[in-house]
DNA sequence: AATGAATGAGCTTTCATTCAT
DNA sequence: TATGAATGAAAGCTCATTCAT
């Protein structure tokens, strides 16, 4: 028999990212991705070791990718309000172009076992970090005062995330309305 | 055969809520529910159709219980300003004790059926509408602006559900903190 | 509690009659026959030990019935020919008015335990007996010769069953027709 | 995990043969089956869709077996009477030899699907016609007289059915028997 | 390397039966 | 005696995973 094409690990990534970002877990079958991978249901294996291990990849790899994206487009800015009201924007228009990577980021949780927990969480931080660093940067700039930079961090990707998930509204509008938020709250000009 | 104890829905949704906020829709068994609420396999499918029913059931529950609560410790407030942190406060408070809670919200998705989506949706959105009633007396008051009343709630319970699944703070202090970002974002005093 | 009426026999194997002439043993429910039976689901153990002694017993009392009618019918007959025809007649009626016990009856087999096995046979036999007395008279008379009596009441009975399965006519002129093929079969007058 | 040996329908068809000819459906596990045709319990899944499925096919292949065996039985044949005979000799000794196949075509009615109905209907039906053309044809002949054709062939196959459900003699004398009752009836020669 | 037929553990769900009331 | 809530064994079916080809 013809050896088929190669097993291209993204092309698998690509094919569980929009599935496990459409149903639940449970309810995807390793059978469903390698049809939409374009790969035979052995293939998944030659590239992840189970089902979870996959889901774990699929995860970090969204996370990577929004990681870089986002450090990309702040690269080359100096004001840190531009970074933050960047990183939102960002942010959202990556999550709206692909609406699975936030129902997939919403669910890291899946995963049962020490070394994806930390994997996962080491990535997460990895994220917040940088939201910590603009954040410095405002604090050092002598014109804001996050007491709690991290919390004000965690704070941040919070409302991104439910605005995200509930508001269907121009990403670009919602971004700019959230950094307004975030920056003064609902205190009077 | 041994006709023990009667089964208590509030029993079952207790050992269900303990499970479902520990680990993920498809690795929770029926078996262990039933065990766990002191009740025989069976005596589950007495109270709940099947387990989506228990599940749908089970974040229903918790809306109502986390809506009761809010409601009741707010009802004899009269400034929003303390109306708001009381929310807040409650809120993590309520997260705090049962935190499995806020694994089952996050997790409103595994429902399929338009039925459980709709009756979700109108929970949900409940809650929202509380948020934004205590928004509008704080725009009403004079002393406060909100903009996009709905987006504000919207963040608001973003950002408690995030500060709940990754700070481990003294929930009390947590809840001030966020109000005092909610109301002022990380502007200078 | 006030106690309920009491459990009638009667009233399940009505029950469990229809039911199980309408659908596969196994589709069906004690607690459909119980409901239909105007009883409650423990109240059929009372008068049976379990589902297939209910069954068995099923089975027993309609051959019984259909054997009492058809004996009360050719009592008071004398000529053998009148009594063939109005054993056939009256056993069309019979079913023709319960179509569920032609099932029934058919499916005499459902049971698997030696004793049950026999006492349906015995009861089965009981029915044949009668139609080889009758064969017996018809031989005896001179006008006709049924060589194996017991294969051709076999024989009758299966005519019988299979027309009543598949056709819809008036029982009455199948059953005329039927004694004629019986008789005569297809020769020429 | 260990792969097999492909899975054969004929096998499965086989064993399930044997095992619903012992026993009623309900007692029939698919697990029996499957062991019973050297297949695992998923593989009988690989070629139908449930145990319903597999029912039918299973009297489906059952009916065509025998449909063709008679038919290439009687092709070289010129005489109607030595079609009838060899039709009922054939029959018969079909049945003798798998007699679970009996049992089977007598539960014909399991299934609930109107598909499935239509399918076994259509299927009798066409072993019925292959009767009432041979009763055509002694008709035509001009030596018999059978005023009502399809009722004629459903009484010979339940004469047949009900004389090897009981009688355990040599089935082609049983079948030379049968005819010449069908043939002549009980009258003398 | 790539495939996909085959496997079988494991799950949900049903329902005959029991027994405290 | 009659009830029906409670039980739990049992069975159908799915699907992650393997491995001969």
């Amino acid at each position: 028999m013809r050896t088929a094409k190669p097993v291209r690990s993204e092309h698998i990534l690509e094919a569980a990212a929009r599935l496990f970002g459409e149903r639940p877990y449970h309810e995807v079958r390793m059978e469903d991705i390698a049809a939409k991978a374009g790969v035979s249901k052995g293939g998944i294996y030659l590239k992840f070791k189970d089902k979870e291990d996959l889901y774990l990849a699929l995860i970090l790899h969204s996370l990577q990718r929004l990681h870089q994206a986002v450090q990309s487009m702040i690269a080359p800015l100096h004001s840190p309000e531009e970074k933050l009201a960047t990183v939102v924007r960002e942010g959202m228009r990556f999550f709206h172009k692909a609406p699975y990577f936030l129902e997939l980021i919403q669910r890291m949780d899946v995963s049962r076992s020490a070394a994806h927990t930390a994997a996962l969480n080491s990535n997460r931080k990895q994220f917040i970090n940088l939201l910590i660093d603009i954040l410095g940067e405002l604090n050092a700039s002598g014109h804001w005062a996050a007491r709690d930079p991290e919390l004000a961090a965690l704070a941040l990707t919070g409302m991104i995330r439910e605005a995200l998930r509930w508001r269907d509204d121009d990403p670009e509008r919602l971004a700019d309305e959230l950094v307004q938020l975030f920056l003064h709250g609902i205190s009077k000009p």
